[in-house]
Order: C-alpha cells, then structure tokens, then sequence
DNA sequence: GTGTTCTTTTGAATGAGTCAAAAGAAGGGG
DNA sequence: CCCCTTCTTTTGACTCATTCAAAAGAACAC
C-alpha cells in the first residue's frame, strides 16, 4: 500500500529531474539535509550529508549547490560576518531574521503585504526584480544570556 | 575672516575628536575620500587615500575603517558577491539599490515611511533593532547594455 | 549493454579580511 | 618645550570561505 510515500511532500529526485538535472545520491543527501536543517552552510551541509553516504567531497557540495540555486530549487543567504546559507523554502517571498551573537537565523513572512518596501520613491534609473529584507537583533537565548 | 571656513559642512577632525579617536593624516584622508566616493571599498579607499599621502597600508585602512564604524562615523556595507563597501551617510536610516551586472550601488531614502517593515508579525522571540532593505535590479548603463 | 554527457574528485589557488608584535606618532603633564 | 604614556600604523604571516582545472567516475538515453 506504500503509505509511507505520503509523508514526503514533495520529491527531490522528481524536482531534479524536473529543473533538468541528473539524480544522484550525494545530491538528494544535500537536498534533504537542508530540508532538515534550514539556513546551513555548505560545511555544516557538507558534515551532515557525508553522515549518510560512503563519501562527499566540499566541492561537490558547493558545485551542487549552486546548481541548485541556479535552478531555483534552493535560496542562497549572506549575512554579514558569517558564511552563506542555504535554504529549501524558495516559493514564497519570505524575509530573515538574524542575530548578530550567534548566527542565528529565523524565517519571517512579510509584515507589510506580500512584497514590502518592493517599489522605491526613486530608483536612480534602476530596473528593480527583488527586495530583501533583513532584520537584525538578538536571539531568544542570546538576548537571555546578555 | 575665515570665509573658506564654511565650505566644509562637518570637520573631520572635530568629529574624529568627539568621538574619542586621535586625529592622523591618514584617517582623515580615508574619511575625506569616502565622502568624496561613497560606496567605495576598503581597496578603493586605499588606492585613492594613497594618492594624497606619502604611505598608507591596506591594513590601516581596515583599521580605521573598523574603528569609525565602531564610533559611528561610518556604516558598513556587505552586498553578496561583493567586498565590503563604505559610507559616511550615517545619520538617517536610508537603504541601497545593488546592480547585480557591475556592483553599482545608489541609495534609496525608505520608500514607505521612516523605518518600513521595521518590526515582523511574527519575530519568534528576537529582539529586532535594525531592518537593512536592499533592492537588486540593474543599472542604467547595464539595463542598456543588456 | 554502451556511449555520451553530466557529476564528482583531487589538489591547488584566489582574495577578502584578520592577527600579533614591533616601530612610530599624538597629545597631556611636567 | 620635552618626555612619557597611550593610541596608531607598519610589517608580514596567516585564516577562512570559496573557486578553478583537469582527470576519474556515474546517470541516463538509445
């Protein structure tokens, strides 16, 4: 009856194939490693996912991952002093909570409708396609600890 | 009379004092010279402070330039893909449009109000001080280019 | 199966930024 | 006006995330 088929939501090898690109072990380890643990970087990424297989290299995370992004199955992040990460939730416009002690980050959805802040009064001539969002602060445990 | 006195709006020196800091050629060219090319790298501001000066190392600059954002006489910008870049636009809480082709950056005064989206729906405990808005889009001359 | 094409490994390289210790200036106290 | 303490700057090595190139290896179409 393959009932527990149901609990994936989504499949990575069917969404691969879909964005064009080949379906391998190391590549749906990364996928669902990320899908487990939202905002990693590569090397946390790279840690995780070389758990479940024989062998993974750093680089053939990094090149997976942006193929990924290129591809639009996974969301590049840079906060400022920290390395990039990556995430699974690509569909929605959603925005990042950061905090500057530890890294942490959070998802938030927009506060003002579905793409705040999108237009600017005056753009300087530029085309816009994208605004992102960035709050900073302190997290739960960080602001605790201080 | 001093007449000429009144073309500069601020002094360096005066700020560089009020904030604690010594005052030295060398910061006050690298402040002199990030007023004269906002947005500029710590590179850039070392090739074009140089040229006013005798000597002055990179390290210098990352120096100064650490310290004036420590003071608040300068803020810090980190575009992805990109290095670091400067300005002394401190006082009001403007954001950038980045081209995505060539690095440009221009700024935006905030589009919606003061502080938009400053606080999220949900901050999942945060205690959020800063909201940073970045637009990316294209240039003028790469938009035409393109 | 077999061959072509796409992935991954291997190993080295890049580039922004940081660190530590010694040498050098600023500015206050005598 | 000079000395001393403290803050700045230099010097030179170093870290870290990320990228590159070429060879070896796996997917998938036929």
């Amino acid at each position: 009856m393959l009932v527990g088929m149901t609990l994936l939501e989504h499949s990575w090898p069917d969404r691969l194939r879909a964005a064009g690109l080949r379906v391998t072990p190391r590549r749906v380890a990364v996928l669902e490693t990320l899908d487990a643990h939202p905002h990693s970087s590569a090397d946390e990424l790279h840690t995780r996912a070389e758990a479940r297989l024989d062998h993974l290299t750093r680089q053939a995370v990094y090149i997976s991952l942006a193929d990924f992004v290129g591809h639009g199955l996974v969301r590049k992040i840079e906060p400022p002093g920290s390395p990039a990460r990556y995430e699974t939730r690509t569909a929605d416009n959603h925005h990042h909570l950061v905090c500057e002690q530890c890294g942490a980050i959070a998802d938030v959805d927009c506060a003002v409708g579905a793409a705040p802040c999108l237009t600017p009064d005056d753009d300087a001539g530029f085309f816009v396609h994208t605004a992102d969002v960035t709050y900073f602060g302190l997290c739960p445990q960080c602001r605790d600890a201080g």
